[in-house]
DNA sequence: GACAATACCAAGCAAGCGCTTGGTTTGTAA
DNA sequence: TTACAAACCAAGCGCTTGCTTGGTATTGTC
C-alpha cells in the first residue's frame, strides 16, 4: 500500500517535471505561447472563461475584464474573437502531442505505451491544462469551417499516435476490436471524466482511474 | 454469418415496435409532445438546430423559420427561448427512461440487461432520438442553474437504473470496478459516438457496436 | 351562426454584441 | 532627449438578439 504510493508519487514528480520542460521547449520554439505573458496569460483566462460559460455566453468584455484591459484593446492582440477560440486549440493540441510523445518514449512495450498515453491524456484532462482540453471537446462547432480544418490537421498528427499504438496492440494479439472504435470509445470515457473526476475527493488518483481505463480493456 | 443477420434484423424489428408503443403511450400520458403536432414539431426541429449550430447561434428567427411562422408567434408557445431548450431535454430524459425500463424488463440475467441498457443508449444516441440525445449532452451549460436542477432530478431516476444493474454485476463478481465509475466512462464513450458513429457506412451495426462495448468490459 | 379561445402576423423596442476609431500612455533603444 | 512602436483607453457605431405589443385569421363548440 505504502509502497505503491510512493511509487505514484514518484512518478507524478518526474511527470510534472517532464511537463514543464516539454512546455518550456515549447515556449521556445514559440510554438506555445508563455503562460506569463501578456497573450499566455489572456489565453489561459479564455480557455477558463469559454469552459465556464460557453464559447458563444463569453463576451470580449469578459475577456477584457479577466486580464484587466478595455474591450477594444484585445484587438490589438487578436484580430477577431474567434481567433482566440483557435489560439487555445492550436496551442492545447501542440501540447498535447509533445506530451503524448513524451509519454510513447518513456514506455517499452505496446501495453505500456498505451498506458502511458491514457495516464497522460487523463493527466491534460484534468490538470492544469484542462479547461484547455475542455473548450477543445466542447465548443468544436463554434469554429468556422475554415479554423476546423486547420485544427483538425493538428489532431491528425496527434490521434496518429494513439493509433499506431492500438494497431501494435491488434497485431501483438492482445487486442480483438477495430483500433480506430477503441480509440473513438476511449476518447469518448476520457474526456467525459472532465464532466464529474474530481481528483481531491473520493479518493481516486489519476493512477487509480488509469488502472481502471486498463481494467475496462482487459488489459 | 447470416443467421447473426437475421437475429439482428429482427431483434431491430422489435425495437422499433416497441420504442413505437412506448413513445405512443408517453404521449398519451401527455409526458411527450406528439411529433406530427405543432409543439412537437417545434421541439424536433429546436433539436436539430441546437445541435447543428448549437442552442446560442440559433436564434429565434432560425426556430420560426424551420416551422414556418413568424419569430414573434413562438412566444404564444414557449415564454422563453430556453423554455424551449428545457422542453427538448425533459421530453427526452422521459422517453429514454421509459425506453430503458423496457429494455430492463426484456433481459433476464444482469449481464443481459447490461446489454439491453447499452443496446438501447447505442439506438437513443444514433436513431431518431439522436438530435436530442446530442443536445442532452452538448448544450448543458446553456440551462439556467435553477432549469439544469429539475432536469438533473429526471436524469437521476435514469441514472439509478444503470447504477442498479452494475451494483448486481458487482456483487455477482462479475464486475471488479467501481459502478460509478463506469457509468461514468460508459456515458461518455457511447455519447461520443455521436460524433463518429454513421451506420450506413463502414459496416459496423448497432448490435456490432453493442458487442465491441461489451467485450471491452470484458463481459 | 354566435362566440370564445387559440394560433398567428407585422412591426418594432431595448439591450447587448463584436468590432472600429482616434487619441494617449508606456516601454525601448540610440 | 528624441524617436518610434507597441500597448492601451474612451467612446461609440451598426447590427443582431430575445422578446413585446396590438391586432387579425382560424378553429372548435353549443
Amino acid at each position: 500500500m505504502f509502497q505503491v504510493e510512493l511509487k505514484a508519487s514518484y512518478a507524478n514528480r518526474v511527470a510534472v517535471v517532464s511537463q514543464n520542460q516539454i512546455l518550456q521547449s515549447l515556449i521556445a520554439e514559440n510554438l506555445v505561447s508563455d503562460p506569463e505573458g501578456a497573450r499566455g496569460r489572456l489565453l489561459t483566462e479564455a480557455a477558463r472563461l469559454f469552459r465556464e460559460k460557453g464559447y458563444e455566453r463569453t463576451t470580449v468584455r469578459d475577456l477584457a475584464a479577466a486580464v484587466g484591459i478595455q474591450s477594444g484593446s484585445l484587438f490589438h492582440h487578436f484580430r477577431t474573437k474567434e481567433e482566440i477560440l483557435k489560439a487555445v486549440m492550436v496551442e492545447t493540441i501542440r501540447l498535447n502531442t509533445a506530451l503524448m510523445q513524451a509519454a510513447l518514449e518513456a514506455a517499452d512495450t505496446s501495453r505500456q505505451k498505451l498506458r502511458g498515453l491514457i495516464r497522460a491524456e487523463l493527466e491534460s484532462i484534468n490538470g492544469q491544462t484542462g479547461e484547455a482540453m475542455a473548450v477543445l471537446v466542447f465548443e468544436w462547432r463554434s469554429l468556422s469551417a475554415p479554423s476546423q480544418g486547420e485544427v483538425l490537421e493538428l489532431r491528425d498528427i496527434y490521434e496518429k499516435l494513439w493509433l499506431d499504438v492500438l494497431e501494435s496492440l491488434k497485431r501483438e494479439g492482445a487486442l480483438e476490436a477495430d483500433p480506430f472504435v477503441v480509440r473513438r470509445m476511449l476518447t469518448g470515457a476520457l474526456s467525459w471524466t472532465v464532466t464529474w473526476y474530481k481528483p481531491e475527493r473520493g479518493g481516486l488518483t489519476l493512477d487509480g482511474l488509469t488502472d481502471q481505463v486498463m481494467a475496462m480493456m482487459a488489459l
